[in-house]
DNA sequence: CAAACAGGGATTTGATCATATTCTGAATTC
DNA sequence: GAATTCAGAATATGATCAAATCCCTGTTTG
């Protein structure tokens, strides 16, 4: 999904640069939603983000096209556009696409991934603890995408792919709003299990481990929208 | 995903209505890769669609970035987009997400749609019945996906709707070169299977008729796509 | 001598902005 | 309480700037 930053200057300090504006609009306002800056049910004006972002209102107006259709942003009918607020059945069939879409992507790159990369997603897991232990919930949140997003890198699967990240960014709002009430402390870590049977090379074992972690998370999810309402 | 049509006025025989002119673009755009009017590796230049359609410039830009967030189109990296070429690892993908996807619609359809609704569907299917012994194949494309949309619209799951819809924007153009070079005939219906099963109320038979009904279209795709290469 | 490659300018296309127009929701008045 | 007016936000247009491709020409090489 990210796009090549132009081979050169890969650091970029602050540079950053030869994205097109609507596309760094669109990277900006997506990390706010899937790291539960928005909170759902707030809305979200054109004119608004001109000013928060300093860009225009076209490359605004594009990003906000993309994340409608990306589910991260709902058109309310009129011409309102509001971060989506998930119910019960909603979260239903997140979990089932998430459960479908994520397993196959384990048992794939089971089969695919080396040793090296093996050791990028255990740093990436090393952090994602002491993000936890120390009660920082973004740093959670960030890391636990990292850990997925960079195991699905290996499958191999572009469209799959996709179609997983786009899924993170509906129920990323409500995630937030379940660490913020819970705290770190409540996610016991299952990447371990997936960890150890990726060295394995057993695919469906991965699956498996996979599949609770993802149950887990969003039983968390399920629970709070039962709370709230 | 249909917008209200302003209840008066229905007709509208120039006026087109109120339906905002990115809307009108998108839904334009939409239709011509789903029932294949764009060739897969087509170029797409916003320029040509201002002409094309008689829109602004800012209507199509936002149409575009919607329909790349769909999958339908694909930003080539320098600022080209143009319609996806897939190969036979996209398609293997999309075979798993629609057999996935669509058997988990029909399930929950199963258990909810009414007889009323399944007489909806049969007439449906004998059009495209006719459809298909007439070698209509702009017919058949657009009754089959007129099939499969009003049956997941009973399973009451917009997010696997939506899903699933976008990933029917990602074979369109293909399935479309397939139907020209076999025509229609070879393609015989499994909808049959489907409907008897949703009469029985037996959501795993008809969840299986599904299975293979996807399978035979795509394995028609995946055919092509060796063929080709 | 022919073919091909490289360089550079012209043209096409995309990105952005400023501005005009339309629409929605709400306040105001009768 | 209903209709009208009004403010503000969204939609849409066209102009302007920037970048990439294309094509043409001149040179080089086999």
């Amino acid at each position: 999904m990210l796009n090549l930053p132009r081979k050169k200057d890969e650091t970029a300090q602050e540079n950053g640069t030869k994205q097109p504006a609507h596309e760094v609009v669109y990277q900006s306002l997506r990390s706010k939603i899937l790291y539960g800056d928005l909170a759902p049910g707030q809305a979200v004006t054109i004119q608004g983000l001109t000013e928060t972002l300093g860009a225009g209102m076209t490359p605004v107006r594009e990003a906000i096209r993309r994340l409608i259709s990306d589910g991260a942003l709902t058109f309310q009918g009129n011409r309102r556009v509001s971060v989506p607020q998930l119910n019960k059945d909603d979260a239903a069939q997140l979990i089932f696409a998430r459960k479908t879409m994520e397993t196959e992507l384990t048992r794939r790159a089971a089969s695919r991934i080396s040793e090296a990369d093996i050791l990028e997603l255990e740093r990436i897991d090393t952090e994602l603890d002491s993000a936890i232990s120390n009660g920082d919930v973004p740093g959670y949140l960030r890391l636990n995408y990292a850990f997925h997003t960079t195991l699905y890198a290996h499958a191999q699967a572009p469209i799959l792919s996709d179609l997983t990240e786009r899924l993170w960014l509906r129920f990323g709002p409500s995630l937030r709003v379940v660490c913020g009430r819970l705290g770190t402390q409540s996610f016991p870590d299952r990447h371990k299990d997936i960890l150890d049977a990726l060295r394995k090379q057993d695919a469906e074992l991965a699956a498996l481990a996979m599949e609770r972690d993802v149950a887990q998370g969003m039983d968390q999810v399920l629970q709070a929208l039962s709370d709230a309402k």
